[in-house]
DNA sequence: TTGCCTGCAAAGCTTTTGCACCTGA
DNA sequence: TCAGGTGCAAAAGCTTTGCAGGCAA
């Protein structure tokens, strides 16, 4: 946490309760928060926080690598502190995520990166589908979708 | 083209001169399309198209896997013709994007899904960075992001 | 003929932006 | 002190939805 206010600091931005209690949220809340989770989350610490402020502050953390957004594919950004590389499995059925660390992305691009002379800074990679219960479930119920 | 209308028939969808304009301007149209630009293409042929129309038959041309939704992180869904299992390299310079086909994810999440027992039905998976010629301007200016 | 489909317009949501006031350094 | 930050509210986009009339089968 230290590491990160500082890293605001070095940035010449300012250290604001706001931007602290964001980090704090996403560092000890649960996972892969929406803006509105923040400012739900924030309702007893800074209850007249604004959700212009949270998405502000979250693009400025963004930017500064403090922090990730991950896009499960339902129309809104999530935000993750951006500790470890990792991707997602994503169950359509109950909406819970696994995280898994592996990640050969770069092997296995090599070829076709070099071929194009692409310098990649960045990819998503999330894996939909269903996990053990809602798999079941699936079955027995013939859900489409 | 045929087959796919049949797909439509089949469903118990019928085929409607919009139908098959979505298709034909996705099938043989640039690649990568948002709904505005399927509207904007379209402004000859059917003037009058709506967007919501174009989003509703969108919407059910993914579900009979005849067109899939991708999302470059731009904050619109772009579509293509659901032909091949491919990736992109988007660049974020010029915005060109250029796809490959190479994907071993089943191999390299082999382990990790059966971990979990998870059911995979799909997954996503785009690479960011700049192309050759922003890689270059990208230096030279000392552009930020 | 008839139920699905379309165009139009309004609404829904997430995210961004303008502005006056406030505050961290 | 004072430039950067916040709250509030409005706006901006993309996408969905309700409804009355239109059309494929």
């Amino acid at each position: 946490m230290k590491k990160m206010l500082e890293k605001l600091s070095t940035g010449g931005y300012r250290i604001t309760p706001q931007r602290r209690l964001i980090l704090e949220t996403l560092k000890e809340g649960k996972r892969h928060q929406t803006a509105d989770d923040i400012c739900a989350a924030l309702k007893d610490k800074q209850p007249n926080i604004s959700p212009g402020t949270v998405y502000r502050n979250l693009n400025l953390l963004i930017s500064l690598n403090l922090v990730a957004g991950v896009d499960f594919q339902d129309g809104r950004i999530r935000y993750e502190i951006n500790d470890s590389h990792h991707h997602h499995l994503v169950c359509l059925g109950c909406g819970d995520i696994v995280e898994f660390p592996e990640c050969n992305l770069k092997e296995f691009l090599g070829e076709t990166v070099e071929r194009h002379c692409f310098q990649v800074t960045g990819h998503t990679m999330e894996v939909f589908g269903y996990c053990r219960s809602c798999h079941k479930n699936n079955f027995e119920t013939a859900d489409e979708r």
